[in-house]
DNA sequence: TTGGGTGCAAACTATTTGCATTCGA
DNA sequence: TCGAATGCAAATAGTTTGCACCCAA
């Protein structure tokens, strides 16, 4: 937590967590992934694909804006991260994968988790015929009291 | 419903509503925006921007892409019809505004009511500091069993 | 060496905007 | 008449794709 990575180059707690992470989900680990992963497993955290493409090179490994979509797009497809989507204009990638919900600021473009325990679900609905369940999304859009 | 509006022009019951419709929520009745609104409102559905484009051009009446965004819009500001935001690539407009939920075929891109009662919220969270509640949205994705 | 990963730029799609023209009260 | 609405095209933004290059096993 805390920017450790941020500071320190080289093995360390952190960076060998995501090495797991990685071998884990069966993604073969080179460079730039192993940096975005340390960007969105650093804490919890709710980051557009721009964001981590800034943060990324801010750091001394580079990667491309195609390298990050690709990256984002194959963690979340691989189970890493959540797809989180509430803003017509951009995709969020949740770096929480446990059961849990959202706010979503419409003023601001804020999005906070809601904890799961807080807000449950009283009755699941008959799914429509030939189809599975995938996941459930709830969010609850607020807006800055004027 | 079922098409009475493309094949008979000038004043019917279905005409009057939407001009009705349109003068409640104060906004100016135009050839294109009476148009939309027909198409909308024929019946409770779910139409991309798009596909809203295709069926104003396939009657008498043309608009630009432009203006059909720009009444999409419009309408969602004075709440004649809801924005559904499901899928990152684009929006849904709903002209069902009565409280209810969704189902989205991550595979296929269908959007399919569900209704109210069959999904009940347990326990409002609070909400973050500053903020008030604007809407609470709930998606429920489903994919094609293979 | 060799296939997957990366970088770059170009392509694409949905949506928005600027501005001149046209419409409707 | 006169301001609002429209149409067109260009601009924008997020995301994807094609292809040559490069690196790790």
């Amino acid at each position: 937590m805390q920017g450790i990575t941020d500071k320190i180059e080289g093995p360390n707690q952190h960076t060998q967590a995501v090495n797991a992470l990685l071998a884990q989900h069966g993604i073969a680990p080179t460079q730039q992934r192993r940096q975005i992963a340390q960007i969105l497993f650093a804490r919890p955290q709710h980051l557009s694909a721009d964001q981590v493409l800034g943060r990324v090179n801010q750091n001394g490994i580079v990667a491309s804006k195609a390298t990050v979509y690709n990256t984002l797009g194959l963690f979340a497809r691989k189970g890493l991260v959540r797809e989180v989507i509430v803003d017509p204009n951009k995709v969020f990638y949740d770096s929480n994968i446990s059961a849990h919900h959202h706010f979503y600021n419409i003023d601001t473009g804020l999005l906070q988790d809601i904890d799961s325990q807080e807000l449950v679900l009283q009755g699941l609905p008959t799914l429509p015929a030939g189809v599975e369940l995938d996941s459930i999304d709830i969010i609850v859009r607020v807006r800055t009291t004027k």
